[in-house]
DNA sequence: GATTATAAACATTCATGGATGTATGTAAAA
DNA sequence: TTTTACATACATCCATGAATGTTTATAATC
Protein backbone atom coordinates (compact mmCIF):
# COMPACT_ATOMS: atom_id res chain seq x y z
CA UNK A 1 0.00 0.00 0.00
CA UNK A 2 1.78 3.30 -1.40
CA UNK A 3 1.66 6.03 -4.04
CA UNK A 4 -1.32 7.53 -1.87
CA UNK A 5 -3.38 10.12 -4.02
CA UNK A 6 -1.48 13.91 -4.00
CA UNK A 7 -4.58 15.54 -1.09
CA UNK A 8 -3.14 12.15 0.79
CA UNK A 9 0.07 13.22 0.25
CA UNK A 10 -0.54 16.56 1.29
CA UNK A 11 -1.92 15.29 4.49
CA UNK A 12 1.29 12.93 5.39
CA UNK A 13 3.28 16.22 4.89
CA UNK A 14 1.04 17.82 7.91
CA UNK A 15 1.35 15.37 9.87
CA UNK A 16 5.31 14.82 9.25
CA UNK A 17 5.04 18.51 10.64
CA UNK A 18 2.82 17.99 13.75
CA UNK A 19 4.76 15.21 14.93
CA UNK A 20 7.83 16.57 14.51
CA UNK A 21 6.78 19.86 16.50
CA UNK A 22 5.74 17.20 19.60
CA UNK A 23 9.20 15.04 18.91
CA UNK A 24 10.86 18.56 18.69
CA UNK A 25 8.94 19.56 21.72
CA UNK A 26 9.77 16.45 24.08
CA UNK A 27 12.94 15.64 22.77
CA UNK A 28 14.84 18.70 21.24
CA UNK A 29 15.81 19.07 17.96
CA UNK A 30 19.14 17.55 18.09
CA UNK A 31 17.91 14.40 20.16
CA UNK A 32 14.83 14.28 17.80
CA UNK A 33 15.62 11.72 15.27
CA UNK A 34 14.36 11.15 11.91
CA UNK A 35 13.46 7.71 12.84
CA UNK A 36 10.99 8.80 16.34
CA UNK A 37 9.26 11.43 13.93
CA UNK A 38 8.17 9.18 11.32
CA UNK A 39 6.94 6.78 13.80
CA UNK A 40 4.90 9.54 15.63
CA UNK A 41 3.15 10.37 11.78
CA UNK A 42 2.57 7.09 11.69
CA UNK A 43 5.48 6.59 8.41
CA UNK A 44 8.84 5.86 7.90
CA UNK A 45 11.85 8.04 7.23
CA UNK A 46 11.51 7.00 3.81
CA UNK A 47 8.23 9.20 3.60
CA UNK A 48 10.57 12.16 5.72
CA UNK A 49 13.14 11.75 3.16
CA UNK A 50 10.58 12.09 -0.01
CA UNK A 51 8.92 15.59 1.67
CA UNK A 52 11.87 17.44 3.23
CA UNK A 53 15.59 17.23 2.39
CA UNK A 54 16.42 16.64 6.05
CA UNK A 55 16.05 17.50 9.08
CA UNK A 56 16.70 21.32 9.31
CA UNK A 57 14.17 21.66 6.10
CA UNK A 58 11.22 19.56 7.91
CA UNK A 59 12.18 22.30 11.07
CA UNK A 60 12.12 25.63 9.05
CA UNK A 61 8.92 24.42 7.18
CA UNK A 62 7.33 23.66 11.04
CA UNK A 63 8.23 27.04 12.04
CA UNK A 64 6.90 29.03 8.50
CA UNK A 65 3.77 27.65 9.58
CA UNK A 66 2.92 29.53 12.85
CA UNK A 67 5.64 32.95 12.32
CA UNK A 68 3.93 34.44 9.29
CA UNK A 69 -0.01 34.19 10.84
CA UNK A 70 1.37 35.39 13.63
CA UNK A 71 2.88 38.47 12.08
CA UNK A 72 -0.16 39.59 10.12
CA UNK A 73 -2.16 39.42 13.07
CA UNK A 74 -0.53 41.63 15.60
CA UNK A 75 0.57 43.73 13.09
CA UNK A 76 -3.85 44.29 11.63
CA UNK A 77 -4.46 45.30 15.14
CA UNK A 78 -0.93 47.46 15.45
CA UNK A 79 -1.92 49.37 12.35
CA UNK A 80 -5.86 49.19 12.87
CA UNK A 81 -7.65 52.76 12.31
CA UNK A 82 -10.20 51.87 14.86
CA UNK A 83 -8.23 53.41 18.00
CA UNK A 84 -7.98 56.98 18.28
CA UNK A 85 -5.32 56.37 20.78
CA UNK A 86 -1.82 54.95 18.88
CA UNK A 87 -1.04 53.60 22.36
CA UNK A 88 -4.27 51.54 22.50
CA UNK A 89 -3.58 50.20 19.14
CA UNK A 90 0.17 49.25 20.91
CA UNK A 91 -1.37 47.64 23.38
CA UNK A 92 -4.18 45.61 21.52
CA UNK A 93 -1.36 44.27 19.21
CA UNK A 94 0.57 43.21 22.35
CA UNK A 95 -2.23 41.59 24.33
CA UNK A 96 -2.88 39.72 21.08
CA UNK A 97 0.04 38.23 20.54
CA UNK A 98 0.62 36.82 24.47
CA UNK A 99 -3.15 35.73 23.97
CA UNK A 100 -2.49 33.87 21.11
CA UNK A 101 0.78 32.72 22.57
CA UNK A 102 -1.44 31.52 25.88
CA UNK A 103 -4.63 30.04 24.26
CA UNK A 104 -2.96 27.99 20.93
CA UNK A 105 -0.63 25.49 22.21
CA UNK A 106 0.59 24.67 18.73
CA UNK A 107 2.06 28.15 18.52
CA UNK A 108 3.13 27.84 22.37
CA UNK A 109 4.88 24.85 21.44
CA UNK A 110 6.73 26.39 18.32
CA UNK A 111 7.65 29.34 19.93
CA UNK A 112 9.04 27.00 23.17
CA UNK A 113 11.03 25.07 20.12
CA UNK A 114 12.47 28.07 19.12
CA UNK A 115 13.28 29.52 22.29
CA UNK A 116 15.12 26.83 24.86
CA UNK A 117 15.01 23.48 22.81
CA UNK A 118 16.98 24.31 19.81
CA UNK A 119 20.56 25.05 19.08
CA UNK A 120 21.62 27.85 16.91
CA UNK A 121 24.57 26.93 15.19
CA UNK A 122 25.48 25.86 11.64
CA UNK A 123 22.58 25.27 9.73
CA UNK A 124 20.27 26.98 12.32
CA UNK A 125 22.71 29.74 13.20
CA UNK A 126 20.09 31.58 10.38
CA UNK A 127 16.86 30.52 12.29
CA UNK A 128 17.94 32.88 15.04
CA UNK A 129 18.31 36.03 12.32
CA UNK A 130 15.10 34.87 11.12
CA UNK A 131 13.59 35.21 14.59
CA UNK A 132 15.73 38.48 14.84
CA UNK A 133 14.46 39.97 11.97
CA UNK A 134 10.67 40.01 13.55
CA UNK A 135 12.07 41.49 16.67
CA UNK A 136 13.88 44.63 14.51
CA UNK A 137 11.12 45.27 12.58
CA UNK A 138 8.63 45.14 15.65
CA UNK A 139 10.86 47.84 17.11
CA UNK A 140 10.73 50.52 13.79
CA UNK A 141 6.81 49.73 13.32
CA UNK A 142 5.98 50.66 17.38
CA UNK A 143 8.22 54.15 17.12
CA UNK A 144 6.49 54.71 14.55
CA UNK A 145 2.91 54.50 15.96
CA UNK A 146 4.54 56.11 19.13
CA UNK A 147 5.50 59.10 16.77
CA UNK A 148 2.08 58.98 16.09
CA UNK A 149 1.05 59.37 19.43
CA UNK A 150 3.40 61.89 20.17
CA UNK A 151 2.53 64.11 17.08
CA UNK A 152 -1.92 63.67 18.55
CA UNK A 153 0.04 64.92 22.12
CA UNK A 154 -1.14 61.36 23.71
CA UNK A 155 2.60 60.25 24.72
CA UNK A 156 3.37 61.62 28.03
CA UNK A 157 5.40 64.36 27.95
CA UNK A 158 8.97 64.56 28.65
CA UNK A 159 9.06 60.94 26.79
CA UNK A 160 10.39 60.32 23.63
CA UNK A 161 9.04 58.34 21.04
CA UNK A 162 12.24 56.27 20.09
CA UNK A 163 12.94 55.68 24.16
CA UNK A 164 9.64 54.51 24.50
CA UNK A 165 9.68 52.18 21.69
CA UNK A 166 13.11 50.76 22.67
CA UNK A 167 11.73 49.92 26.51
CA UNK A 168 8.38 48.47 24.77
CA UNK A 169 10.66 46.17 22.59
CA UNK A 170 13.00 45.23 25.34
CA UNK A 171 10.08 44.71 27.19
CA UNK A 172 7.94 42.34 24.46
CA UNK A 173 10.81 40.45 24.34
CA UNK A 174 11.52 39.93 27.95
CA UNK A 175 7.71 38.91 28.83
CA UNK A 176 7.86 36.62 26.04
CA UNK A 177 11.18 34.40 27.50
CA UNK A 178 10.05 34.97 30.81
CA UNK A 179 6.99 33.02 30.02
CA UNK A 180 8.24 30.26 28.02
CA UNK A 181 10.70 29.83 30.51
CA UNK A 182 8.72 29.54 33.55
CA UNK A 183 8.00 26.15 34.85
CA UNK A 184 4.49 25.18 34.96
CA UNK A 185 3.39 26.16 38.42
CA UNK A 186 4.00 29.79 37.96
CA UNK A 187 1.25 32.41 37.92
CA UNK A 188 2.94 34.44 35.20
CA UNK A 189 0.74 33.69 32.35
CA UNK A 190 -2.46 35.27 34.01
CA UNK A 191 -0.34 38.21 34.99
CA UNK A 192 0.75 38.95 31.45
CA UNK A 193 -2.31 41.21 30.35
CA UNK A 194 -2.07 43.28 33.74
CA UNK A 195 1.54 44.03 33.41
CA UNK A 196 0.96 44.68 29.32
CA UNK A 197 -1.37 47.24 30.93
CA UNK A 198 0.53 48.41 33.59
CA UNK A 199 3.83 49.24 31.28
CA UNK A 200 1.40 51.16 28.30
CA UNK A 201 0.17 53.11 31.15
CA UNK A 202 3.59 54.37 31.92
CA UNK A 203 3.50 56.16 28.69
CA UNK A 204 0.21 57.50 28.54
CA UNK A 205 -0.61 61.42 29.58
CA UNK A 206 -1.42 61.62 33.22
CA UNK A 207 -5.26 61.77 33.69
CA UNK A 208 -6.16 65.58 34.13
CA UNK B 1 53.78 11.33 31.10
CA UNK B 2 50.82 10.84 33.77
CA UNK B 3 50.24 11.19 37.36
CA UNK B 4 51.08 15.34 37.15
CA UNK B 5 51.01 16.97 40.60
CA UNK B 6 47.47 18.46 42.66
CA UNK B 7 48.42 22.05 41.02
CA UNK B 8 49.21 20.59 37.56
CA UNK B 9 46.16 18.61 37.46
CA UNK B 10 43.68 21.87 38.75
CA UNK B 11 45.55 23.47 36.12
CA UNK B 12 43.97 20.66 33.07
CA UNK B 13 40.36 20.76 34.76
CA UNK B 14 40.29 24.53 34.25
CA UNK B 15 41.62 24.44 30.92
CA UNK B 16 38.64 21.19 30.51
CA UNK B 17 36.04 24.32 31.46
CA UNK B 18 37.68 26.68 28.94
CA UNK B 19 37.66 24.18 26.19
CA UNK B 20 34.34 23.02 26.68
CA UNK B 21 33.33 26.86 26.71
CA UNK B 22 34.29 28.05 23.60
CA UNK B 23 33.56 24.14 21.87
CA UNK B 24 29.81 24.64 23.19
CA UNK B 25 30.05 28.31 22.22
CA UNK B 26 31.29 26.76 18.22
CA UNK B 27 28.83 23.35 17.97
CA UNK B 28 26.40 23.70 20.43
CA UNK B 29 26.18 21.52 23.37
CA UNK B 30 24.90 18.84 21.62
CA UNK B 31 27.19 18.49 18.82
CA UNK B 32 30.11 18.94 21.17
CA UNK B 33 31.66 15.86 21.58
CA UNK B 34 33.99 14.87 24.60
CA UNK B 35 36.81 13.79 22.14
CA UNK B 36 37.02 17.79 20.46
CA UNK B 37 36.28 18.93 24.04
CA UNK B 38 39.45 16.81 25.34
CA UNK B 39 41.40 17.62 22.34
CA UNK B 40 40.98 21.47 22.41
CA UNK B 41 42.47 21.31 25.72
CA UNK B 42 45.38 19.28 24.46
CA UNK B 43 44.35 15.97 26.83
CA UNK B 44 42.40 12.83 25.95
CA UNK B 45 38.82 11.76 26.86
CA UNK B 46 39.89 10.25 29.47
CA UNK B 47 40.91 13.08 31.25
CA UNK B 48 37.35 14.29 30.91
CA UNK B 49 35.73 11.46 32.40
CA UNK B 50 38.66 11.84 35.14
CA UNK B 51 37.61 15.28 36.14
CA UNK B 52 33.82 15.33 34.90
CA UNK B 53 31.17 12.59 35.63
CA UNK B 54 29.94 13.39 32.06
CA UNK B 55 29.24 16.46 29.39
CA UNK B 56 26.09 17.64 31.64
CA UNK B 57 28.35 17.90 34.79
CA UNK B 58 31.29 19.96 32.54
CA UNK B 59 27.87 22.17 31.42
CA UNK B 60 26.96 22.62 34.94
CA UNK B 61 31.04 23.16 36.56
CA UNK B 62 30.96 25.57 33.45
CA UNK B 63 28.37 27.62 34.13
CA UNK B 64 28.73 27.86 38.06
CA UNK B 65 32.22 29.69 37.60
CA UNK B 66 30.46 32.76 36.04
CA UNK B 67 27.37 32.91 37.08
CA UNK B 68 27.67 33.15 41.30
CA UNK B 69 30.39 35.89 40.88
CA UNK B 70 27.51 37.57 38.68
CA UNK B 71 25.21 37.92 41.17
CA UNK B 72 26.84 38.61 43.28
CA UNK B 73 28.40 41.90 42.13
CA UNK B 74 25.06 43.28 40.65
CA UNK B 75 23.63 42.70 44.59
CA UNK B 76 26.45 44.34 46.05
CA UNK B 77 25.35 47.28 43.77
CA UNK B 78 21.49 46.78 44.42
CA UNK B 79 22.17 46.54 48.33
CA UNK B 80 24.92 49.43 48.50
CA UNK B 81 24.04 52.13 51.03
CA UNK B 82 25.99 54.52 49.07
CA UNK B 83 23.08 55.46 46.99
CA UNK B 84 20.32 58.39 48.66
CA UNK B 85 18.08 57.14 46.00
CA UNK B 86 16.93 53.50 45.77
CA UNK B 87 16.63 53.89 42.06
CA UNK B 88 19.64 54.90 41.56
CA UNK B 89 20.72 51.42 43.21
CA UNK B 90 18.15 49.69 40.32
CA UNK B 91 20.07 52.01 37.55
CA UNK B 92 24.03 50.69 38.82
CA UNK B 93 23.17 47.61 39.66
CA UNK B 94 21.44 46.55 36.13
CA UNK B 95 24.12 48.35 34.07
CA UNK B 96 27.02 46.81 35.97
CA UNK B 97 25.47 43.67 34.81
CA UNK B 98 25.40 44.81 31.17
CA UNK B 99 29.11 46.15 30.92
CA UNK B 100 30.15 42.66 32.64
CA UNK B 101 28.15 41.29 29.80
CA UNK B 102 29.89 43.36 27.39
CA UNK B 103 33.46 44.28 28.49
CA UNK B 104 33.88 40.13 29.18
CA UNK B 105 33.66 37.48 26.69
CA UNK B 106 33.83 34.67 28.82
CA UNK B 107 30.73 35.60 30.63
CA UNK B 108 29.40 36.54 27.57
CA UNK B 109 30.08 33.36 25.79
CA UNK B 110 28.96 31.45 28.38
CA UNK B 111 25.30 33.27 28.53
CA UNK B 112 25.28 32.77 24.91
CA UNK B 113 25.79 28.84 25.25
CA UNK B 114 23.36 28.94 27.83
CA UNK B 115 20.41 30.96 25.74
CA UNK B 116 20.88 29.96 22.27
CA UNK B 117 23.18 27.14 22.18
CA UNK B 118 21.76 24.65 24.96
CA UNK B 119 18.50 22.54 24.43
CA UNK B 120 16.69 22.46 27.85
CA UNK B 121 15.28 19.09 27.58
CA UNK B 122 16.30 15.68 29.98
CA UNK B 123 19.31 16.44 32.01
CA UNK B 124 19.10 19.86 30.63
CA UNK B 125 15.84 20.43 31.80
CA UNK B 126 17.11 21.38 35.13
CA UNK B 127 19.26 24.52 34.05
CA UNK B 128 16.56 26.07 32.60
CA UNK B 129 15.06 26.40 36.16
CA UNK B 130 18.29 27.45 37.07
CA UNK B 131 18.53 30.16 34.79
CA UNK B 132 14.83 31.04 36.13
CA UNK B 133 15.97 31.05 39.63
CA UNK B 134 17.72 34.00 39.79
CA UNK B 135 15.74 35.73 37.32
CA UNK B 136 12.41 35.33 39.85
CA UNK B 137 14.34 36.47 42.85
CA UNK B 138 15.48 39.33 40.81
CA UNK B 139 11.84 40.29 40.65
CA UNK B 140 11.44 39.85 44.44
CA UNK B 141 14.80 41.74 44.99
CA UNK B 142 13.85 44.90 43.27
CA UNK B 143 10.60 44.99 44.48
CA UNK B 144 11.54 45.09 47.83
CA UNK B 145 14.22 48.25 46.42
CA UNK B 146 11.23 49.91 44.86
CA UNK B 147 9.46 49.96 47.71
CA UNK B 148 12.20 51.78 49.83
CA UNK B 149 12.23 54.09 46.64
CA UNK B 150 8.42 54.81 47.33
CA UNK B 151 8.37 54.98 51.10
CA UNK B 152 10.79 57.60 50.28
CA UNK B 153 8.52 59.81 48.18
CA UNK B 154 10.77 59.10 45.00
CA UNK B 155 9.03 57.14 43.07
CA UNK B 156 7.05 58.57 40.43
CA UNK B 157 3.58 59.33 41.82
CA UNK B 158 0.71 56.83 40.15
CA UNK B 159 3.21 54.24 40.07
CA UNK B 160 2.98 50.75 42.21
CA UNK B 161 6.57 49.43 43.41
CA UNK B 162 5.15 46.06 42.00
CA UNK B 163 4.27 47.39 38.67
CA UNK B 164 7.50 48.93 38.98
CA UNK B 165 9.60 45.44 39.41
CA UNK B 166 7.60 43.41 37.23
CA UNK B 167 8.31 45.83 34.33
CA UNK B 168 11.83 46.56 34.94
CA UNK B 169 12.32 42.54 35.69
CA UNK B 170 10.64 41.98 31.91
CA UNK B 171 13.34 44.95 30.37
CA UNK B 172 15.95 43.23 32.04
CA UNK B 173 15.15 39.93 30.89
CA UNK B 174 14.37 41.51 27.20
CA UNK B 175 17.38 43.27 26.96
CA UNK B 176 19.84 40.34 27.69
CA UNK B 177 17.81 38.34 24.96
CA UNK B 178 18.22 40.83 22.31
CA UNK B 179 21.68 41.39 22.95
CA UNK B 180 23.02 38.11 22.68
CA UNK B 181 20.80 37.48 20.19
CA UNK B 182 21.90 40.24 17.87
CA UNK B 183 23.68 39.66 14.92
CA UNK B 184 27.73 41.05 15.05
CA UNK B 185 26.99 44.27 12.84
CA UNK B 186 23.99 45.63 15.70
CA UNK B 187 24.79 48.58 17.51
CA UNK B 188 22.59 47.56 19.93
CA UNK B 189 24.86 46.98 22.64
CA UNK B 190 26.64 50.76 22.54
CA UNK B 191 23.05 52.21 23.36
CA UNK B 192 22.23 49.64 26.33
CA UNK B 193 23.25 52.04 28.84
CA UNK B 194 20.81 55.07 27.57
CA UNK B 195 18.14 52.20 27.56
CA UNK B 196 18.77 51.58 31.03
CA UNK B 197 18.68 55.46 31.69
CA UNK B 198 15.32 56.24 29.55
CA UNK B 199 13.80 53.17 31.49
CA UNK B 200 14.53 54.46 34.98
CA UNK B 201 13.95 58.07 33.94
CA UNK B 202 10.63 56.76 33.53
CA UNK B 203 9.72 55.82 37.23
CA UNK B 204 11.59 58.72 38.59
CA UNK B 205 9.65 61.66 39.79
CA UNK B 206 9.32 64.87 37.18
CA UNK B 207 11.77 67.39 38.30
CA UNK B 208 10.21 70.12 39.60
C1' DG C 1 66.66 9.58 54.19
C1' DA C 2 65.75 5.76 51.12
C1' DT C 3 62.32 2.37 49.94
C1' DT C 4 58.07 0.85 48.82
C1' DA C 5 53.03 0.66 48.43
C1' DT C 6 49.21 3.14 47.03
C1' DA C 7 46.44 5.69 44.38
C1' DA C 8 46.04 9.83 41.51
C1' DA C 9 45.87 11.49 36.82
C1' DC C 10 45.41 10.54 33.02
C1' DA C 11 45.92 7.58 27.98
C1' DT C 12 44.33 3.76 25.29
C1' DT C 13 41.33 0.28 23.83
C1' DC C 14 37.01 -1.98 23.28
C1' DA C 15 32.14 -2.98 22.86
C1' DT C 16 27.88 -1.13 21.75
C1' DG C 17 24.33 1.36 19.82
C1' DG C 18 22.41 4.46 17.18
C1' DA C 19 21.70 8.14 13.35
C1' DT C 20 22.30 9.57 8.76
C1' DG C 21 21.99 9.34 3.84
C1' DT C 22 21.44 6.74 -0.11
C1' DA C 23 20.00 3.07 -2.92
C1' DT C 24 16.63 0.10 -4.23
C1' DG C 25 11.98 -2.04 -4.21
C1' DT C 26 6.97 -1.54 -5.08
C1' DA C 27 2.21 -0.69 -5.77
C1' DA C 28 -1.06 2.40 -7.14
C1' DA C 29 -2.34 6.92 -9.24
C1' DA C 30 -2.14 9.71 -13.41
C1' DT D 1 3.50 3.31 -19.10
C1' DT D 2 5.50 6.43 -16.34
C1' DT D 3 5.91 8.59 -12.18
C1' DT D 4 4.60 9.30 -7.47
C1' DA D 5 4.74 8.30 -2.67
C1' DC D 6 6.37 6.01 0.05
C1' DA D 7 8.77 1.32 2.54
C1' DT D 8 12.83 -1.44 3.07
C1' DA D 9 17.55 -2.47 3.12
C1' DC D 10 22.29 -1.17 3.28
C1' DA D 11 26.74 1.06 4.26
C1' DT D 12 29.08 4.32 6.93
C1' DC D 13 30.30 6.95 10.56
C1' DC D 14 30.66 8.39 15.11
C1' DA D 15 29.65 9.15 20.18
C1' DT D 16 29.39 7.11 24.52
C1' DG D 17 30.84 4.67 28.60
C1' DA D 18 33.37 1.33 30.66
C1' DA D 19 37.44 -1.34 31.14
C1' DT D 20 42.08 -1.53 31.32
C1' DG D 21 46.85 0.07 31.03
C1' DT D 22 50.62 3.25 32.52
C1' DT D 23 53.28 6.38 34.85
C1' DT D 24 54.41 9.07 38.62
C1' DA D 25 53.42 12.06 42.89
C1' DT D 26 52.79 11.20 47.53
C1' DA D 27 52.71 9.31 51.86
C1' DA D 28 53.64 5.56 54.94
C1' DT D 29 57.15 2.69 56.60
C1' DC D 30 61.54 1.26 57.80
Amino acid sequence: MVRKTKEEAEQTRKELIQAARRVFHQCGVSRSTLEKIAKAAGVTRGAVYWHFKDKAALFFAMREDVFVPMVERTDALLFSEQFTNPLDAIEASIKEFFRVLEDCSVVREVFEIMISRCEYVDEFASVQEDVARPAQTFLAKIEGVYQQAAAKGMLRPGLSPLDAARDTWAFTSGVLHLMLACQKGSDLPQRIPDMISAHMAMRRCVAP
